[in-house]
DNA sequence: CTGAAAGCGCTTACAG
DNA sequence: CTGAAAGCGCTTACAG
């Protein structure tokens, strides 16, 4: 592969210059630039970003590391990540944790072995010793989604809290009373997050929040399955399960199918997370849409700010319950593309 | 950041020494070993990836340029992908080209500019210049799932003849006789190669497969609906849509939906590409199965193999129809695992 | 406007 | 076993 020397033996110059025609310098004779730029055309000159990285100092590169690739949710997240990266120059390595402490870990740590300019990241089970580390030395860094409480670290995330209160307020319109939730791991944000809301929402009504209707699950579609089968099992199982995200819901799904029951007759469901499919399941889901491209977009823009030293911003962005028919016929609003209609716009 | 000069100084060697230690080097005196471990560890030192790779000329990266990420069927074939790597001491960097050509062409030459050690790729139209290219140009490369015909490149993939064939059985025996597809871009392998298949297999019932049911789509969902539309304004519709890839099948499902009808009453629906998804529409979706885990472990083994000098091989794996209720209620195979269950086992 | 030279952080023959 | 030195491919003050 042809290096800058090449190029710049065959334009005649040196490769400062040629370096310079490359970088745009102002101060490079057009003789000398139409040269350089003839010899790179010849010989099919890319300069090595490796080389360049390791005397810049930069790598122009982000580092993404979230929880599971496999989520619909955090594909989407991935996907606008690099789509706005790429538009403010930037490429962007994704590390995937699959919900694992030791895979998250195994990520920051190759990331930060290669020099990333950032670090975006939603941190599995209360982050990584390594990550904390890195952000108190002043690694550039943006939470999204879920966050580590107590860092100096920017978040960028949606507040679900209003979108729970209105899903609350739907389960109870059409009756139902004994609500249950299948929960993520406690140690994540969200995880807690989402159960308070829930547990809040139900004081609003009265309604208590029973140990048992409290599921531990992982956001793994098995972990919904498993709490679901227990809710089924008890004597007085509950009549909705809210489920945190979009892979638990589907473990619910199976889990209430595979007892030959059915949603919503037998059990309401509801979950966090909205995506494609839901609206095409039996029944069609009742979710809590998150503006995920959004998210993506302002935390590299947040992220993108530190890097290059001007104030990054927390931005908080609000969910809205996206009402379908598993939880109930109540209301006539599930047409073909409720997929875009909110039933109620929280502003919080 | 700690450099080796650092930890040099601090165990009081040349770097030359800290090197060796790191490297397992044998000749280092345990002395040496352990005062550069030391100094290592209390200044948390971790060596540079960008300065080793400029130097060894080898970044233990491999490039994956997929053609669309939020196509769960490329998600999981990514996540894959990144697990074997990881087995094998590798990082990979996924650059997702959403079926553009142009976006492609970007995160090739990015991927090359880093300096990968390989490429793995599922082209879109065609692949591009830039490919070709680096492919002739001795860059280990693999393409997985879609390939270019003509080059000396290996290419990992499902064979999807002989499911194609049981799913026309299939689709026969429940009593359709108008089958339709929703073909992918010609310019890609596996756009033209179902459709011959699916040609070839009517061909064995005596049946042809007239210009106008076959709908020209994009592997998009939006593509789907539209030629589905396009199917249901014919005079005599299809009796049967075979959508050859998963989005374009929910964009079929979409328009059916639309108009009021039902699958499969009213048409029946069957897909490339099975995905978790599909056990839980309404109703579950009759599909071929790929064994995606493994076309990417096999892939990355065939590209590490290349890397590393030992010859690679090309992989051709069957594909499996794994059939529901969506294209009629022929036979009781749709219990609560069907999704494990292939109808007949095609091992071509 | 241009080039010689230093240096980014490593690895690795070479000499001892 | 160890260190001095060269060199990977760039960029960028510095001097002219």
């Amino acid at each position: 592969m042809a290096s800058i020397k090449d190029v710049a033996a065959a334009a005649g110059v040196s490769v400062a210059t040629v370096s310079r025609v490359l970088n745009d310098h102002p101060s490079v004779s057009d003789d000398a630039r139409t040269r350089v730029l003839a010899a790179v055309e010849t010989l099919g000159y890319r300069p090595n970003a490796v080389a360049r990285s390791l005397r810049t100092d930069q790598t122009r590169t982000l580092g993404l590391v979230i929880s599971d690739v496999l989520n619909p949710y955090f594909t989407e997240l991935a996907r606008s990540v690099e789509e706005e990266a790429r538009a403010l120059g930037y490429s962007v390595i994704i590390g995937n944790a699959d919900e694992r402490p030791d895979l998250q870990d195994h990520h920051v740590r190759t990331l930060l072995d290669r020099r990333i300019d950032g670090l975006l990241v939603s941190p599995a089970e209360g982050g990584s010793p390594l990550m904390l580390e890195a952000a108190r030395a002043g690694t550039p860094m943006v939470f999204v989604d879920r966050w580590i409480p107590g860092l100096d670290v920017p978040v960028v995330r949606a507040d679900g809290r209003a979108a729970i209160r209105d899903l609350v307020a739907h389960l109870h319109r059409l009756g139902h009373r004994r609500l249950a939730i299948i929960a993520g791991p406690a140690a994540t944000t969200t995880g807690s997050e989402r159960v308070e809301a829930f547990r809040e929402a139900l004081a609003e009504y009265g309604a208590p929040l029973p140990d048992a209707y409290i599921g531990q699950g992982d956001f793994q579609a098995e972990s919904g399955r498993r709490v679901t089968e227990g809710f089924l099992d008890l004597p007085e199982p509950p009549e909705a399960v809210f489920a945190t995200d979009n892979l638990m819901a589907l473990g619910a799904l199976d889990a209430i199918r595979a007892r030959g029951l059915q949603v919503p007759r037998d059990m309401a469901l509801a979950a966090f997370d909205d995506i494609p499919w839901f609206v095409h399941t039996d029944p069609p889901i009742t979710a809590i849409a998150q503006p995920t491209g959004e998210l993506g977009r302002a935390a590299v823009r947040a992220l993108v700010d530190r890097i290059e030293g001007r104030p990054p911003q927390s931005v908080t962005l609000p969910a809205r319950l996206v009402a379908r028919r598993s939880c109930g016929e109540g209301r006539a609003n599930d047409n073909r593309d409720d997929n875009q209609t909110p039933v109620q716009r929280s502003t919080s």
